[in-house]
RNA sequence: GGCCCCAUCGUCUAGCGGUCCAGGACGUCGCCCUUUCACGGCGAAAACACGGGUUCGAGUCCCGUUGGGGUCACCA
């Protein structure tokens, strides 16, 4: 694979399927991946499909779309949990065999006394069970827990946290194997990330305390330990972890609600917690090449939707006119109630290099074509009827004369035509361009208004024109 | 509450002991361009949480305070 000797870099990124892409999964996904390619590692995926009620087919399609669709791939296959199920039953048993682990017996009840008396006594709560320390088998259900180490401390070089240390007394011993059979995540997690050849690790940072109860098992059990790296959660206005109580919104809506880009939002969350000087726009190549560890910040950065809009309406002016145009064909559909030819369409490719530096968004631009594909007579709204009141009428009909008169129909041609009616009426070209551009679309903003006079064509620009101005002249 | 983590403009960040009366970006506010709205250009206001140390010298190192966050399940 590599061809230098360095080691082999295996990250993964482990998302459960809730039903969305977590924005803030997405960058901790989208972290590790460029952590493996900027390493010339491999980037592998698990979907941790242990809840079978939420894990069904069409929550985990939501993943991977939102992670194809954001340009984050992965190497091989993507692995299934639930489908190593039996491998985590045989480990914990290894550890039972070796006196790592044990089979406790303690009900719900006792737990839940014990938990209370702990409360009561204003001290933290620690499971303590007789059969940690090999009390007789009781009948009845049991469980599988860890025997935690008590002494000592544990140690993690986190590569963004840096050193952390936490006192083993702070470990309890954690459940394994419920009393069904089932592997716990905290089992899971080890296992496969062992058996996948993960070497680091990189995940949100709410799992830093779970490091340590993970690594316990991974001691027992003599495995290599792998790398760690908890990147800072992203959180919302109030500081506080970002939650559906923010309105979180999935990946899939960025794109399909807000109408944002895939480059703008991958540069957007790229930027969120990392820096690379003052580099504010970073290509997906330049990210690979850039990206480490070392430059994520440790504190928790919050969603900032105006500065992912700014991004957006920068990536919106660079994209492909044909590509945009597909993108919002369908929404200016919506919004106009049919569906849009292909003549149509052709148009709105003509039209997007006036388009789209007037948009910060898919649905804006959507918006802000719809004016080419109405059918007379046009609604104008109230900024635009204001503007097609008093003089506009008869202003209208000389212009409409001057256009009409016009050999040639092109931006050039309308203009002179268009300023010399102002002028010989003895009127500022925006007493007679206001007017037009409300006649033509119906709104009082709209691109260039000779831009307009073409993109319409002759016919469908004067009849518009027509059916504001004043007859009588 | 215990444990862990964090702390530069409103927000994202640059800064890795002196070149910082702190730089960039978004947002905000002016001005320019201009037929509107954008784009673009120019400019402004805006931050090192606080207190002790260490040092010739601290935004940068250490300690404490305050504030914020995360986590404490037979959930993942």
């Amino acid at each position: 694979m590599s061809a230098t000797a360095q080691p082999e870099v295996v990250t993964r990124f482990a998302p459960s399927p809730t039903g969305f892409l977590h924005i803030g999964n997405a960058r901790t996904g989208l972290f590790s991946w460029l952590y493996a390619r900027h390493h010339g590692g491999r980037a592998l995926l698990r979907i941790e499909d242990t809840d079978a009620a939420r894990s069904t087919q069409e929550a985990i399609d939501v993943i991977l779309d939102g992670l194809r669709w954001l340009g984050v791939d992965w190497d091989g296959h993507e692995y299934y949990q639930s489908q190593f199920h039996a491998r985590h039953a045989e480990v914990a048993h290894e550890l039972v065999a070796h006196g790592h682990a044990y089979r406790c017996f303690m009900s719900a009840e006792e737990l839940a006394a014990g938990r209370e008396k702990a409360q009561a006594e204003r001290r933290p709560y620690r499971v303590e069970s007789p059969w940690r320390d090999g009390a007789p088998a009781r009948e009845g259900p049991f469980v599988v827990r860890l025997k935690a180490p008590r002494e000592g401390e544990t140690v993690i070089d986190d590569l963004v946290q840096g050193r952390v240390t936490v006192q083993n007394a702070e470990l309890d011993d954690m459940v394994l194997l419920r009393s069904d059979g089932t592997p716990t995540y905290m089992l899971a997690v080890v296992v496969d990330d062992h058996d996948m050849g993960v070497t680091h690790v990189i995940r949100g940072d709410d799992h830093l305390n779970n490091a340590f109860r993970q690594l316990a098992i991974v001691k027992a059990m003599g495995w290599p330990e792998p790398v760690y790296a908890h990147v800072p959660l992203i959180h919302g206005f109030d500081g506080a972890k970002l939650s559906k109580r923010h309105g979180a919104l999935g990946v899939d809506a960025y794109r399909d609600e807000l109408g944002i880009l895939p480059e703008a939002l991958f540069n957007y969350l790229l930027r969120l917690g990392w820096g690379h000087g003052d580099d504010e726009v970073i290509s997906k190549a330049q990210a690979i090449e850039w990206f480490d560890l070392a430059q994520v910040g440790k504190s928790p950065s919050r969603f900032d939707i105006k500065k992912l809009e700014n991004l957006n309406g920068h990536y919106i002016r660079e994209a492909d006119d044909g590509r945009l145009a597909g993108l919002i064909a369908p929404r200016t559909g919506k919004l106009i109630g049919r569906d849009l030819a292909t003549a149509e369409i052709e148009l709105l490719v003509r039209a997007m290099p006036e388009l789209k530096p007037r948009a910060k968004n898919l649905n804006e631009l959507a918006e802000n074509s719809t004016f080419l594909f109405r059918t007379r007579p046009l609604d104008f709204d109230e900024k635009a009827t204001q503007l097609l009141a008093g003089d506009s009428p008869r202003l209208l009909a000389r212009a409409w004369s001057a256009l009409y008169a016009l050999d040639e129909w092109s931006a050039l041609a309308t203009e002179a035509a268009v300023r010399s009616t102002a002028e010989a009426a003895g009127v500022k070209l925006g007493q007679v361009a206001q007017p037009l551009r409300a006649a033509l679309t119906g709104r009082a903003t709209s691109p260039g208004i000779f831009d307009v006079l073409v993109l319409l064509g002759r016919d469908e620009s004067l009849a518009r024109i027509a059916d504001r101005m004043d007859g009588a002249e």
